[in-house]
DNA sequence: CATCAAATATTGATATATCAATGAAATCGA
DNA sequence: TCGATTTCATTGATATATCAATATTTGATG
């Protein structure tokens, strides 16, 4: 079986590694509009623009984030302008959370470049690739589970 | 190329997730050993058990960490005492990485529980699955390679 | 209604990634 | 050999992930 080993070592590491040099590529794209933005923030402002007025948890669940990692990000969103956090009249404990203007304008200006960012990395893939991937992932994801899975479409 | 996009946005997406529950898997059941060490920490430990003497340049590239994160590491399993830093003679500027004697120990009592949490990863794909998956991780890699790329096996 | 349990957001601590700057040492080129 | 460049390890700053603890508020149940 050291031959197996030796094959599952090399499937994580590179599964993490492919997902580094994801993360990595989409920043310095990224960084090159002069945006000051980080991916993951971009990802909650993306979350934030089609779904005005989400509370944190929510958010949290959406972006498959920890709600503290959420706060954070939040807080420097606001620090730059970007979103804002309302009271929610029918619960205390919540913020609903919205794109200033600046937000929208900063989101419509920079989406078709970021989309074509995310094309770029699945660039020369079929779709049948693209559902292989899928599949094989899915089930990685089975493997791994606890407690309440979290769908994908 | 309109219906691609959501794919390829769910891809992205995908991937990251999938990846951050397998590290989360992966931690969760090194919890349960109370070794008191993070995955990294082990992957870390794990080429200096392959690779003794060697030094943290050389563990960066091996590892795919920067080396600010490589020092950080090594301050924790030396601090554990399970490494040991060691001066090179012919290059002052190095350091020889090495295991103590607790490190080996470390290594040799967790080796076989730690392979079969990489073996429960990967459990139900196939033989052909593992190797498309990393197919398509190749070209993705591929479309998001800067500077000199790195070899998997 | 009072209390107790759950939900929400925040904060703190620790680990890591990434980038930039630094000091010390080695190496290279003229 | 001297000076410039490069390499090595470290440190600092910032962003994020994760886990734990907390205050406030809500909801449920007696």
């Amino acid at each position: 079986m050291k031959s197996n080993e030796q094959l599952n070592n090399v499937v994580n590491f590179l599964l993490e590694q492919t997902v580094r040099q994801m993360r990595g590529y989409a920043q310095r794209q990224l960084d090159t509009l002069q945006a000051g933005i980080t991916v993951d923030q971009w990802v909650v402002l993306k979350i934030i623009d089609e779904r005005d007025k989400i509370s944190q948890v929510e958010l949290a669940q959406v972006a498959h984030k920890d709600t503290a990692s959420i706060t954070r990000i939040l807080d420097l969103l606001q620090k730059k302008g970007l979103i804002q956090r309302i009271d929610d009249e029918h619960d205390r404990r919540k913020y609903l959370i919205s794109l200033t203007g600046a937000g929208k304008a900063f989101v419509k200006l920079h989406l078709p470049f970021i989309n074509g960012i995310r094309e770029q990395i699945v660039q020369g893939l079929s779709k049948e690739e693209i559902k292989t991937l899928k599949d094989i992932l899915e089930k990685i994801r089975q493997n791994v589970a606890q407690g309440d899975p979290d769908v994908f479409p």
